[in-house]
DNA sequence: GCTGTTTCCATTGACGCCCATAAATTCCCA
DNA sequence: TGGGAATTTATGGGCGTCAATGGAAACAGC
């Protein structure tokens, strides 16, 4: 399996360091980043991470731009200016600084969440409460599409 | 990695030293200029930095101009006559000139962020209201970019 | 002499590395 | 197939190293 895929809440212990989930940390290794690329998500108190191909994906979107125009800069400020390169230790644990905690209000626990391919980090109350959220979207929309509808809506296309 | 990611913030000591971030130096090592290219910003009261690479583009963007023009000239006097090579000691600290610090309104505290190929050194509080302007900027970019582009990646692929 | 600048050392706190434990899972083999 | 051994995972704690910062010592110039 080269997704991220399921959701794992893990504890934050005294010294701030919390478990990769082991299946993260597979699909991680595989992708070529030795830690996890990390920044603010731009529209949910959450973060989003991911590896090389995330990183991939930013640089190809940044180079589209014309150098040294402002919005080249701008995009770079708000997208590498807030990221974080945060390392695995051999244990398979990572380290959150205090800015990346305090934008998901995270505290004690992290609900990680498979996107496909990258993933974000909650705070599991905060979680749970954009899960149903989510989860009432889609119902809504099927109304809308009509029942009858097969194979194209699905929970993917987690946008972000 | 060998881009600059993520912000810092360090303080000025009595003689003007600033540490410059451990993960920017290695950066800046890997690439080959012992000491930091540095010019004021065009269009922001902050400062830009890096290393060998940023040199090489500039001089490619300046060289694209027709020789003997008046942009030529006037590109080359706004980026190499205001540039600076800084040091870097061995504690890994580097002063800034007063004309730098004065561009940016820096004092006591420096903010470094980086933006992929090179960084930029901000004013703690001015970068914050910056950060925020950007964060906006992208969020309504997106939405243009977000409605082309799905899912294809890019024809991305150099790296490391 | 002084003054400003650069090199070297000291402190402190954060982080990485190592080991230990316990629970859950997988594997093996009678 | 059932039970136990080996492996993996999440978690806790000790300790050494390194980064950021402050200050002293060497050094230059006038």
């Amino acid at each position: 399996m080269d997704q991220f895929v399921s959701t794992f809440t893990n504890k934050i212990d005294t010294k701030g360091r919390v478990s990769v989930p082991a299946s993260f940390r597979t699909v991680l290794a595989k992708d070529g980043l030795d830690g996890i690329y990390c920044y603010p998500s731009l529209d949910a108190p959450a973060l989003d991470a991911g590896g090389q191909r995330l990183v991939d994906k930013i640089n190809a979107l940044v180079e589209d731009l014309a150098p040294y125009s402002d919005e080249k800069d701008q995009l770079a400020t708000a997208l590498f200016g807030t990221s974080e390169i945060l390392s695995i230790d051999q244990d398979g644990r990572t380290i959150l600084s205090e800015r990346l905690r305090e934008h998901a209000g995270i505290s004690t626990h992290i609900t990680f969440v498979g996107l496909g391919e990258k993933f974000q980090m909650w705070e599991p109350r905060r979680f749970e409460s954009h899960l149903s959220e989510a989860r009432q979207k889609v119902r809504d929309l099927r109304k809308l599409l009509g029942a009858g509808r097969r194979g194209s809506g699905g929970p993917e296309g987690a946008r972000e």
